[in-house]
DNA sequence: ATATTTTATATTACACGTAAACTATTAATC
DNA sequence: GATTAATAGTTTACGTGTAATATAAAATAT
């Protein structure tokens, strides 16, 4: 009687369905959270966007080489298309500058403004402590432990 | 006499900032990563946005009442002046409509049409199975103990 | 009852994200 | 070497996010 084994089918297990929901939910919700806190310290502190900050830290990778637009797009998890405008607009602040490149006239080379460098020596300073106060609810091991499980997520995600 | 204590500042302790500046960057990336997922599943198989869903999800939650733009617009993270147009559009798909409380004539009601309900669960029944699908990577248990984690951390980033 | 304040929503202006179409340049192929 | 394909950026159109301001209605304070 009772023993009718149902199929097992792990993607369609309630229970464990419910578990990776609602942990996707809240992921997106105290990432969420988080830049949101980010942006407006970033905005305030230093009246700069997260977005740029995201170009700058880029940059500084490779700082003093200059980067390519495209290679800033596909770093940046942005497209080309909006690159371009924010580019401009960060370029109008004097943050950075644009050269085309001698080898290939299609290429265009960002870089950093000596003040561009400067200011974002800052910004990754208070970024960093920002972190610390915003994440600090959790131990330093629980932060690495989740730290090797996004990890894991990321390597499944991203993929398939 | 070695023991001139330093003050402990664990803010400004250099590894601990690091674990919480990587876990930051790390929770971040794989929120963006498993919301384009989303987003991309649910463009090709509703032609629907995140967005869109959220709202309908809100919907969902106080369904058959229906929802003042206010609420629907603290519930969503999502600020005032975006969800007008947001709604317009939804409307002249006929996803949801809108109504004029006959109580106080500045509050408008938002609700499913039946179409927008039908729609919305099998978008729901569809987003649980790739939450699954996508984050499956880790153990349940993991995920569990990963969900308390991102708990705690959202109370405490919440209100500071 | 009128004036003031608060509340609910809309409107505007802008930053940022994508996709698709377009331009210019370089590389590949015949 | 001329045609074709690939690559780098820009432009355009649109969806989505915020902040600031406006408008209308309701609640209140006098």
């Amino acid at each position: 009687m009772a023993s009718n084994q149902p199929p097992k089918n792990p993607a369609l297990d309630q229970a464990a369905q419910s578990s990776y929901l609602k942990l996707w939910l809240e992921l997106a919700r105290t990432s969420k959270t988080i830049e949101q806190q980010m942006e407006e310290r970033l905005q305030t502190e230093f009246n700069q966007s997260f977005a740029r900050f995201d170009v700058l830290s880029q940059l500084e990778r490779f700082d003093p080489e200059r980067l390519p637009m495209g290679v800033l797009a596909g770093n940046l998890l942005a497209s080309k298309g909006n690159i371009t405008r924010l580019i401009d607009r960060m370029i109008k602040d004097e943050l950075i500058d644009r050269k085309p490149s001698p080898q290939d006239r299609r290429i265009i080379q960002v870089g950093f403004t000596n003040q561009g460098r400067q200011l974002f020596k800052k910004m990754a300073q208070a970024h960093a402590q920002w972190s610390s106060e915003i994440l600090g609810g959790i131990t330093k091991k629980d932060a690495d432990r989740m730290l090797k499980m996004l990890r894991t997520l990321q390597a499944t995600s991203d993929i398939d």
